[in-house]
DNA sequence: ATTACTATTCTACGAGTAT
DNA sequence: TATACTCGTAGAATAGTAA
């Protein structure tokens, strides 16, 4: 190994990082009950016996998640030689709002939803499609701004890809199909989203197109412009979801 | 061991009620992170790589994790050559549900309070306190009722000792303490509470106790008669707090 | 690619106990 | 009584791999 590796370098950062999260399942319950006692907001008496039946677990095990809680800065504890007082730190604090946080998106019904993907260059029927009339007259109705003549392709990648299913699972906004001289044109869902430097926009998907990583998004502006978006680059969109 | 031992009996049946609710953590948890994928509404397709990198856990691991949350009835799947979808079940979902009630008692600013305590036969000097005219008059404007001229005590065990802290960190009713012929009476913390099968009651503590395991039950009736009371009998009080 | 088995490593539980 | 240590062991996690 090389006498300089690690001199300069704080020593493994990324592990500090996790030191901060990382904090397993069993704690944080064990903490959600400490909680649930009070200890958010004034020092509770639990012997470590009594959290252990709470937890249904031994004393030893409880003991030992009272000391892990502490040493990880979570609880802070005066400890007597009959009685232990333990109240929750601000850390403490911060992981189980966290943790409440998580829930509260499953359950309160979630208005928005967040989609990452990689800008992709499109194959150009985007702009085709887009600009045909029958398109425009509706988008600019239903979603109030009259789009550049062109789409920005979003790949979604991994998990990413179930958020397809989650948005066509709301209701989105229905466009029109239509026919013209040359051929018919089917049924588009939109909805309205939100992307960080740029006014407004929407995200749009043909409601045939099935098991499709790609989404396209619309938007007064041409968006490669706007946020001088490159081929690769990840992207993050809030669609508004009415649910 | 006698043979007719465990024969009439069910086998086990805390057990059995066990099996409903215990759920491991960290299954809870890869549960959890289903749920934030949106399986709780369509299927999702994740792969048990994918469902370890998120959980930080191995593969195989999270296969395991899979398998034990289906063998739970928490989720269901359909499982392909290249791909399996997952979808949360109803039960999956109550598991997620409780969670989260969890989690709201500790931050949706609790408004109630439930202690459980056990009934004490008091030493009468409650009735001595409670008929003075100075405690009375302030009983009744600030509690709305004429209280019945005696308490009922109520002995807190094990961790809802705790509880009696929580109280007095909220703000409680202040009954000013005031002098007579004989002798000076102290402050009084009262808290509107509520009895199943009593109208109203309150629940108060002299201001100046501290490491009391007992607090003691104002209402307009004899309690011990209205919900037929005897000593060591447990009771549920719900405390109105004003955060 | 996947899922999920078997074998092996190793973490973490709880009995016993010191303080 | 408490807390919290050591230590043997059960079971969980991962490596390797089959299907």
């Amino acid at each position: 190994m090389p006498a300089l590796e690690g001199q300069a370098k704080p020593v493994s950062p990324a592990r500090d990082a996790l030191l901060e999260t990382e904090c397993p399942a069993d704690e944080v319950l064990a903490l959600k009950q400490l909680a649930l006692l009070g200890s958010m907001q004034t020092n509770i008496e639990v012997s470590s016996s009594e959290l252990g039946d709470l937890l249904e677990t031994s004393q030893q095990t409880a003991s030992r998640r009272i000391l892990s809680l502490e040493h990880r800065g979570l609880i802070e504890r005066e400890v007597g030689v009959r009685k232990q007082l333990i109240r929750i730190t601000e850390a403490g604090t911060e992981i189980l709002r966290k943790e409440y946080a998580d829930y509260k998106r499953l359950f309160e019904m979630a208005t928005e939803l967040h989609i990452r993907g990689v800008v992709q260059s499109g194959l150009g029927e985007g702009t085709y499609y887009m600009t045909r009339a029958g398109y425009v007259r509706q988008f600019e109705s239903k979603l109030g701004f009259k789009p550049y003549p062109g789409t920005l392709n979003l790949e979604l990648q991994g998990t990413e890809v179930n958020k397809i299913r989650l948005l066509k699972a709301s209701s989105p906004l229905l466009i029109e199909g239509f026919r013209d001289e040359a051929r018919t044109f089917g049924e588009v869902f939109a909805w309205k989203a939100r992307l960080d430097g740029a006014s407004a926009c929407a995200l749009i998907l043909p409601k045939r197109t099935h098991y499709t990583r790609v989404v396209e998004l619309l938007a007064p502006e041409r968006l490669r412009d706007r946020l001088r978006l490159v081929d690769g680059q990840e992207l993050d969109v809030v669609v508004t979801l009415q649910p």
